[in-house]
DNA sequence: AAGGGTTTCAACCGCCTCTCA
DNA sequence: GTGAGAGGCGGTTGAAACCCT
């Protein structure tokens, strides 16, 4: 019937003692984290094992930090969670001593109502003129030209950040995929497209809401023009991608 | 002060992926 | 190549804290 449950009956439920998180913390600090499904047994926690690494990780790590997210920190994570969507594993990787369950609750909490249903509505850092480079449709059509003209179709699924196994990424696992910023950190920016995707044949492709360099709103409604096949989409999707893992220096070591 | 509603966040659940024999 | 076990992850829950009347 499935996989047996994780942790055996009789082990304590809810929140930590504070002489539960000592055991932690003392046999972690002797013996290194990891085999955390043997872990309670040996430490002699009435725990499961699941349980001893999550409160590890979210709350007993001496790298965590405490307090209240900065601005910056939510402006990061704003930024992240458009491009990334509910990976906060991987948004947590950029916030140093901030754990997934804590952007998690803070997005929950704070910023999902914020956002919710707003699409290209993100905050913008002013940027110089000369950093503003919109992509431009003849150049995405133009970068269209080497995909592979075999692939006819792809099915719905989720994309990944790892370029190193597929060169060609897929996309997507929404209904929609929105880089819907433009990512403001070190020297890479990725200009603020709005990719929707339809499934079926064809995508709709356009791009929307495009800061300018002026800062007006731009008029690039959905044209025939920016319709282009499925393939196509993935090829310049791929590409984007890559810039944006490579940046996130998410790709497999 | 009381109590009812709302918010917060630590912890749990269950599925997915990875690793290794 | 395959299956089992372990780790990782995102969604969800529920108790405690907080707020409002």
């Amino acid at each position: 019937m499935g996989r047996s449950p994780c942790c055996a009956k009789g082990v304590n439920k809810g929140a930590w003692s504070l002489q539960e998180d000592e055991i932690l913390i003392n046999f972690i600090q002797t013996h290194g984290q990891g085999k955390w499904r043997s872990l309670p047994q040996k430490a002699g926690l009435k725990r499961c094992g699941k349980s001893c690494r999550l409160r590890w990780l979210n709350y007993l790590r001496p790298d965590i930090k405490r307090g209240d997210i900065s601005a910056d920190e939510e402006d990061l994570i704003i930024r992240l969670h458009s491009l990334l969507g509910n990976r906060w594993a991987l948004i947590a990787k950029r916030l140093p001593g901030r754990t997934d369950n804590e952007i998690k609750n803070y997005w929950n909490t704070n910023l999902a109502k914020k956002f919710h249903g707003k699409k290209s509505k993100l905050p913008m850092n002013p940027k110089p003129a000369e950093d503003k480079k919109p992509i431009e449709k003849s150049k995405m059509k133009a970068e269209s030209k080497s995909v592979n003209e075999s692939e006819t179709s792809i099915p719905p699924q989720e994309f990944r950040l790892s370029t190193s196994q597929n060169e060609n990424l897929v996309p997507v696992d929404d209904d929609s995929f929105n880089f819907l910023m433009e990512i403001n950190v070190g020297d890479v920016f990725i200009p603020d497209v709005d990719f929707s995707y339809t499934q079926g044949d064809q995508m709709n492709f356009h791009m929307s809401n495009i800061n300018h360099v002026t800062g007006e709103e731009n008029d690039l409604s959905p044209s025939e023009d920016d319709n282009v096949h499925e393939h196509e989409m993935k090829c310049v999707l791929s590409s984007e991608l890559k810039r944006v893992a490579s940046f996130l220096e998410l790709e497999d070591e």
